[in-house]
DNA sequence: CGAGAAAGATACAGAACGGTCTGTAGCTTT
DNA sequence: AAAGCTACAGACCGTTCTGTATCTTTCTCG
């Protein structure tokens, strides 16, 4: 059967163009400063569209957090897979950062201003960033071990806590500068549980695959 | 001139209540999320009284954020300072966050959590935020040089960040053990940069008073 | 006691909130 | 041409928001 669907030309659907507005609005302004009014003004769309597609204000709110989250992790994965071996990766990981910071449109992270502007008692949005904090760690973890790291998770724990911390302090200061400070400090630790990295002379690690499939595997947070 | 105050008592003023009230209720569930009544039926007092007291709920929120700030510093100040050395003193602080992290009403940290729900072109809380981090890391740099460290400010800077970081993970997970990751992480950048402690045979680092006068003096943050 | 300030209670104004409703324009499909 | 679907437009619902105005109560202190 002949696909009737007419090509692809620049026909955005309602629900792309609220999504891409709600995550704008949230993130620039904070989820509960931004009003539905708001959202469907940039969306371009009208109000019961909106709730035509989404249940509640939380039902897309939810939704921006699991798109947001699945692009945020295959740009982050796509921009340190680019280093041949684990231990370059793992260094690249900052200077990526850094990149990030340095958009004029950073907000600091979604998740982490989502839940800090929710009431503590909620667990829905804590858990939505737990599965999306788990799934990077568990990836930096798995390339600490290639990398050859005497206690992988833990030091992919610290490379996080590392993360989380520039990733809020660009948020205040907007400066991208703290990626430098935060990357100095996982190169320390890198260099204390896995060697030194050695940058010219190569000292090759071997990587089973294990962790190089992994890149480009599915990146949604299974339950 | 005798006092006439009437000794002490349980004589809270109105004032005192609406910024307990204000305090718990902007960290328990954001500050956007908390209403004006909500905030004078906590503190038992009339809508009036507030608006008598602070201009607008943005002045009641810098009010909030500057006493919240001052108290906290005087907490980790304290908590930080029982130790003898400068060394022990910086050891001292992941411990100290990991109580905090363990109380019943932590919320992670309001000066980012209200930066992360305001529009992010706005300077005035990010300010007050950037103000009350450098009071912490200039006290904190100051025990590094102290104990030794060959970049005391840089070192400083990293230890901001992971303690951002564990504030940050241990408001998402609820899990003080976050504390436990950054302060082994702290361990090693302190090693690295100040040697390694040596906890049982004293190796005694000379504090100049710089830092020990620095723990009492005053706790406002200067503009 | 009695004057006056402080703070409570309450009602209100005007705007904004999340969410629903009615109606219609524009496009397929048949 | 008729029918049907999608999406837009905008009024509207009840609620809640920040902030104010008015009145009463309570307490202090001379």
């Amino acid at each position: 059967m002949t696909d009737p669907m007419p090509q692809d030309a620049e026909k955005t659907t309602p629900r792309d163009r609220l999504m891409d507005a709600a995550t704008r609005l949230f993130c620039k302004n904070g989820i509960n400063a931004t009003g539905i009014d708001a959202i469907v003004a940039e969306a371009g769309t009208a109000k019961t569209t909106l709730y035509k597609i989404f249940k509640s204000k939380g039902d897309l709110v939810e939704a921006v957090l699991e798109t947001e989250g699945k692009s945020w992790r295959a740009w982050f994965l796509g921009a340190i897979e680019q280093p041949t071996t684990p231990r370059e990766k793992l260094d690249a990981i900052f200077p990526a950062l850094k990149k990030w910071f340095g958009e004029d449109s950073y907000t600091g992270c979604v998740f982490i201003n989502a839940v800090g502007e929710h009431p503590k008692d909620e667990t829905r949005l804590r858990d939505l960033t737990i599965q999306h904090k788990t799934f990077v760690l568990k990836h930096i973890g798995e390339l600490a071990g290639a990398a050859g790291a005497v206690r992988p998770d833990a030091l992919a724990h610290q490379i996080g806590l590392l993360m989380d911390g520039a990733i809020v302090a660009a948020m205040v200061t907007r400066d991208p500068g703290v990626a430098d400070a935060a990357g100095q400090a996982a190169t320390a630790l890198l260099d204390g549980a896995c060697g030194p990295a050695k940058p010219k002379r190569k000292r090759t690690v071997v990587l089973q695959g294990g962790a190089a499939a992994l890149a480009k595997e599915d990146l949604s947070v299974v339950e």
